[in-house]
RNA sequence: GUCCCCAUCGUCUAGAGGCCUAGGACACCUCCCUUUCACGGAGGCGACCGGGGUUCGAAUCCCCGUGGGGACGCCA
């Protein structure tokens, strides 16, 4: 049998981390057995669902590059399907009207409460051989419950949790079409897994106690029960639970943030799942890995230092025209254009070594492009009066020199320092190298000085030298 | 309250009764490389929630605690 997954999402917001994680094991588990993977989209809270949010959600796959085979179906347009099979239980008796108002339940469910006992609907409505009903209120349309078996034991093989048994005295008959006639979502979800033949279920485990419900709605339509897969929660980097209010953001803030989807995918993947010692792979070998038996079932706790290093590790492997059209964009937020020389390609491979985040690499280039500002305790501290005289010299020297091309290379001009501290028997290197860069990177902190002048260019090197000797010298 | 789930270094995890003196990764610390800072390399620190069983033998199986989480909607 083909294997059939799907991704499930309600449009209320934005594709935040938990779900990305949901769609990105559901994806590589098609992928792995060469199946289908399916979006659809659960949109039958008109309340709270948005069209944007649907975009949101499409951004953040796509972004991550998580492909679906079909789809993307919305329930919303699902409804004659719905209806036809709430009409075919309601004339098998596996589903009944029951005229209850949200007031009457509100006052059971408080009194049940009180009692310490799980609030539950207590069936008054439900037709039973020899049973009696209220009579039907002429103004209230009534809801459409199902008729949940009242003994017995629901199990099922959860193919990340083990064995999980529900009893049925735990449930009550949940309501299946709202008063308006619209179905809700454990019976749109029966219905449609059962319809896209989904084989495997995997979910959050927000959703183990929906399971047994929906297994019994399936056996009520002689629907074949898929496979199910919950997965645990992630919890933020503090350990507390994400939400709105705290912690959760979209999958496309991390974009944002200066992190490259594949670092993304990769900290996801690693995050509640396990290959060995595996840590670094791509999203191919993670599919030919993947499988559900080495998934934690408990929950994991976000890690950002981790995300981080997977971040550095593909800043590193980058192709190096992408990542630039990459820092381009990100420099020009910052209202930094990028010119054609140095040319931004050299410059990164002076650079993306050392970086583990986008924007810091960005911000740390910068200077390149845009006249850095120094800090003024940092001039004062390395462009001393005693190293001038020594920074003029070297100025004309590296005036006189033929640096070739502007792109460098064929004088070394890390050289030409090296010699100068050389034959002088009161510089060493750092002495004159710190307020090189001071002055040409705006920073203490850079790569070999030498690299960077070379990449910078004659012309701009003196400049920028040149307006510090000046400043000192009045 | 009731039901369900979970429990190994600070964090992510390996672990399917003897390969465990509990392995790897991130972070942290030390050293090396580096005439700055990173990168990189080599070391180090660091955990089986507690108590009972079962067994020749338990991180692993069972029970009870404890702690954490989830679910109990005409939300999904």
């Amino acid at each position: 049998m083909i294997v059939r997954t799907r991704f499930a999402p309600s449009p209320t917001g934005f594709l935040h981390i938990g779900g990305a994680r949901t769609a990105l094991f559901s994806w590589a588990y098609a992928k792995k057995y060469h199946g289908k993977f399916i979006l659809r989209i659960e949109d039958t809270d008109v309340e709270r669902s948005t069209p944007a949010a649907v975009q949101a959600i499409m951004d953040g796959m796509q972004w991550l590059g998580l492909d679906y085979d079909e789809g993307p179906f919305y329930q919303m347009q699902r409804m004659d399907t719905y209806k036809k099979v709430l009409q075919t239980m309601l004339d098998a008796g596996t589903a009944y009207y029951c005229y209850c108002s949200k007031e009457e339940l509100e006052i059971l469910r408080e009194s049940q409460m009180q009692q310490g006992l799980k609030p539950r609907y207590d069936r008054r409505w439900r037709p039973e051989a020899g049973k009696s009903l209220p009579s039907i209120p002429h103004n209230i349309s009534p809801v459409v419950r199902f008729k949940n078996p009242q003994t017995g034991v629901v199990t099922w093989d959860d193919l990340v949790k083990g064995r999980i048994e529900i009893a049925n005295a735990e449930m009550d008959d949940l309501i299946i079409a709202r008063a308006d006639g619209t179905p809700t979502y454990n019976f749109c979800v029966v219905v449609d897994d059962w319809e896209m033949g989904i084989t495997q279920v995997i979910r959050g485990d927000d959703h183990v106690n929906n399971t047994p419900r929906q297994i019994n709605m399936l056996n009520a339509l002689g629907a074949t029960i898929p496979q199910y897969a919950h997965l645990s929660m992630i919890l933020g980097d503090d350990g507390q639970k994400l939400s709105k209010r705290h912690g959760a953001v979209s999958v496309m803030q991390y974009h944002d943030d200066g992190y490259l989807p594949e670092a993304v995918l990769n900290y996801l993947a690693r995050l509640g799942w396990s290959h060995g010692d595996a840590e670094i792979f791509n999203m191919q070998q993670f599919c030919e890995w993947f499988d559900l038996d080495h998934i934690t079932p408990s929950a994991a706790q976000f890690n950002t230092e981790k995300l981080n290093w997977l971040n550095a590790h593909y800043i590193k492997e980058a192709n190096i025209d992408e990542l630039a059209s990459d820092i381009a964009i990100r420099l020009a937020k910052t209202g930094v254009e990028v010119k054609l020389q140095p040319k931004l390609q050299d410059v990164l491979g002076l650079y993306r070594e050392r970086a583990n985040n986008l924007n810091q690499l960005a911000r740390d280039i910068a200077y390149f492009y845009a006249l850095p500002q120094a800090n003024v305790v940092d001039v004062e501290k390395y462009i001393t009066d005693d190293i001038l005289p020594q920074l003029i010299t070297l100025k004309k020297k590296l005036a006189d020199f033929d640096w070739g091309r502007d792109d460098g290379g064929a004088v070394d001009v890390g050289m030409l320092i090296s010699n100068m501290v050389r034959d002088s028997n009161n510089l060493t290197y750092p002495k004159i190298a710190m307020p090189l860069r001071v002055m040409l990177t705006g920073t203490t902190q850079s790569p070999n000085i030498d690299a960077v002048m070379r990449i910078l260019g004659k012309t701009e090197t003196l400049a920028r030298m040149e307006k510090y000797l000046n400043q000192k010298k009045q």
